[in-house]
DNA sequence: AAGAGATATCTACGCTGTAGACTTTACCCG
DNA sequence: CGGGTAAAGTCTACAGCGTAGATATCTCTT
């Protein structure tokens, strides 16, 4: 019988035994270095490499420790989707909405870009709880968006829209983007064009002739102007000039 | 399952002719058979309830016969999402592109609503294929909104930049109000209430006031706001109107 | 030093996707 | 009709997953 219920010998390793907090090899674990190395993993090697038992090895520790830190696999992937959140930093003060606006935009894209596997994390996974039950870490930009808004004289209600026009855009933005992110843009070109010749021209006049425009996509300027859309949009809807109607 | 060990019966049908679907119990399947299969199992219990074994126990077959019509379960997940994008119609033709965008964005409304579970794997499993090499029916909602806007006398560059904004912030706008999304319209106020009532005041006086203004969404009014905003900033954008400010 | 409570481990179960070998079926052609 | 063949479907098996429950070990307080 292979097995050794008693046996030390397992631990025939050096040196397994933390001693007296001699041992700077396995310090107590806290849920924030949990945390940090599941998002280590997530970032390395995409939402499936998320695994109990990985995560418990980058740790040297047997996965089941990790369920004194998230009571489930759900709850670390929100753990994470929380820390990537808590990143984004806005300042509720600045009297400039529409240019604090802007500059959380690009932060929220610099971020996303940042943490690409969190994504679909990101978008996916509040789906599941309801807003009332999720963590302040998760709630603090929707707060201090309403804070910069209702600061810059908008009403409750109206900082609310606006506030989901914004974030609404946001999102839509950056998961655009991830879909046409790649890595090497000469070879993309290559593939779009045998791609779109691949499609039938009857069915698909348009496409097929566009493989250098899509090619060559600028996240940063596409969000920018989108942001400007949007914020125009906003404007006009918010202080209407007056249009001649036609 | 149910054991059938000496049983042939299952096979007992007079006569099984493949050409006409006469035999209603084990006609032979298809791609578009197990796809609708998958898409009603979605539905009904969500993505994870999509597997092989419970799809093939859907369609009384062995798990493994799957692979004969899909290469493994992504393929699968990505066969529904197709299927659900089809369902989109766009009419290019339209002259009013903007009422046709509004148009479009309910419709996409419509279809979101009616497959909730499917919308992550809208947003998500593109991720990971490149635009030129998804499947045309994937694509098709692109051509046509391409289509359309060059039809109305956009270039196709500009065409392509309008196309990302819209969609960017119809995907954005459905992930909002999925996540807002509650069966119980007054429970759901009650547990704002008391869910936003232990974020801790200071940080966020905003928000805990606004139960009842988060309580009661109305995401086809919100959807349509938003796609009046987009197209306000839209039109600005292309046709600026010299607005002498001051 | 001893007890107590937090922390980590071990074992085991039912589920998953899917590789590879196999059997059955449907259809074509002489 | 008979036989051959390719497709369709099945069977078995394996490695990996999340996690329940019992157990062991460490750490701190008294």
């Amino acid at each position: 019988m292979p097995e050794n219920p008693t046996g030390k010998e397992a631990a025939a390793e050096p040196q397994k035994r933390p001693g007296k907090g001699a041992s700077p090899k396995r310090a107590r674990l806290t849920r924030e270095i949990v945390l940090a190395a599941a998002l280590r993993l997530v970032d390395a090697d995409g939402l499936d490499a998320l695994t109990m038992r990985r995560l418990g090895q980058a740790l040297e520790r047997d996965p089941m420790a990790l369920y004194r830190y998230a009571p489930n696999r759900g709850a670390l992937l929100d753990g994470v989707a929380e820390q990537v959140i808590q990143e984004l930093v806005i300042e509720p003060a600045d009297p400039d909405w529409q240019s604090q606006l802007r500059k959380t935009a690009h932060a929220f894209r610099r971020m996303a870009l940042a943490h690409p596997h969190v994504v679909p994390l990101l978008v996916t996974r509040p789906l599941s709880t309801p807003l009332g039950l999720r963590p302040p870490g998760a709630l603090r930009p929707l707060e201090q968006i309403l804070g910069l808004l209702t600061r810059a004289g908008f009403s409750p209600e109206n900082a609310l829209h606006v506030y989901r026009a914004y974030y609404g855009y946001l999102y839509g933005h950056i998961l655009n983007e991830l879909q046409e992110l790649v890595v090497d843009a000469e070879e993309n070109e290559a593939l779009l064009r045998l791609g779109l010749h691949r499609l039938p021209a009857k069915e698909f006049p348009n496409l097929r002739g566009m493989a250098h425009l899509l090619a060559d996509y600028d996240g940063e300027d596409e969000l920018d102007q989108g942001i400007t859309i949007l914020l125009t949009g906003l404007q006009e809807r918010l202080h209407p000039k007056a249009v001649p109607a036609h």
